[in-house]
DNA sequence: CTCTAATCGATATTTTTTTATCGATTTACA
DNA sequence: TGTAAATCGATAAAAAAATATCGATTAGAG
């Protein structure tokens, strides 16, 4: 018997987040019930497709007329999205994209803690924050100690592949990289790269010729 | 007559960074012409996904038993993908993440030059790296000098629909957000939300069940 | 209490995107 | 120089995703 998460979508899920934001700025404005019709024209997508993403989720059905309990969505769509779940994350690069993520208290609510960065250079090591800046050298035996899962990397593009090797040693499994570098990794490793001047170059085509 | 551009989809076009990054690795390393099953085999794509998309921006077929020329299909990426254009962009919210994009320079190479930052805080206000940072309250004045059109978003959450408001007034039509929160932006706007927390979130359910 | 209007959810259709197949081409090597 | 192996590109098929249609349901107005 399949999992009801299996049954999503790469597309729906990556929506989720979207409609998460949406439903808290509602309940914050007071709104207990929102239909997909209201949802779809705010977010700019049409209703059947809401429907069908809200039908993945939800754990009551909408009721006609009035639409979804936004308060109930909220947590469906969390619980869906997993930030109930704790993890332990690392930021590797502690320039100052990586003292960044190293402070950012927005992570909380997703059940991700960054619990420490890494730093090739002396230079940067100690704490920022309350958190600890350790020399790359310790990146292996803080992240086994830690339980460290998740890895954010925030080096020059050239010391990118060899920080990510670094991470997968140390038994990160998930890697998101703002590196501007390819880098490679091991079957059994995610990697997502996030490329920031990448996605401002197409979000100027997309306004360029309206909608990529 | 559609212009050549417009038949590429979506889809390919997320891909193109990506396939611009492993061709550059590839030319540093001295590799001159690349075959697309190894293009699809280092980047886990598959073969005629890569063909597809390669023959949307090659200005030059592929050869038979070669492959493509790395060089010249760096520069058919660039190219397609607006690197060549110029664009003035600012930052809005001048905290930790807003000075780090304040002053990355790996945003030159995409066409993109990020001439200042803004912010609601007397404190933040001077410049860094000799990039200046204004208040709020003068964005509308500089951006409409400097003929910026790109917006980077780098406020908290509770900020960010009064900020992303200012950005439109002052003629931004571009606008890349990372504050937490939903904002709504007028028809003609082209607004991308990159939720951080989010993405790190969907990564791990990504990693838990194995591709989402 | 009844009727209306609006919404839901299921099914069907269309569109988009990815993957498969196959002949044509051509480079490298014997 | 001829042959073989590998690649390309075009066409076709499959899969995935978005969109349309429609009867069932129900809150709220009259």
């Amino acid at each position: 018997m399949e999992s009801k998460t299996a049954e999503i979508s790469k597309a729906a899920f990556l929506r989720f987040p979207a409609y998460l934001r949406y439903l808290q700025a509602e309940a914050a404005a007071g709104v207990s019930y929102v239909s997909s019709s209201e949802i779809a024209e705010d977010m700019h997508l049409s209703a059947v497709c809401v429907r069908k993403d809200l039908a993945l989720v939800a754990s009551e059905p909408g009721k006609p007329r009035l639409g979804f309990a936004v308060g109930k969505l909220i947590g469906d769509l969390e619980r869906t999205l997993g930030y109930h779940l704790k993890t332990h994350a690392c930021v590797v690069g502690a320039g100052r994209l990586g003292r960044a993520f190293l402070v950012y208290d927005g992570f909380e609510h997703y059940g991700i803690d960054v619990v420490a960065a890494f730093d090739i250079s002396p230079a940067q090591v100690g704490a920022l924050h309350g958190k600890p800046i350790y020399p790359m050298e310790r990146l292996k035996e803080i992240a086994e100690r830690e339980e460290v899962r998740l890895g954010i990397l925030t080096v020059p593009g050239e010391a990118a592949q060899k920080a990510c090797d670094a991470m997968v040693e140390a038994g990160i499994t998930s890697i998101l990289s703002f590196a501007p570098a390819y880098v490679r990794v091991p079957a059994g490793v995610t990697l997502r790269c996030e490329d920031l001047a990448a996605t401002l170059a197409s979000l100027l085509a997309e306004a360029g010729k309206g909608g990529i």
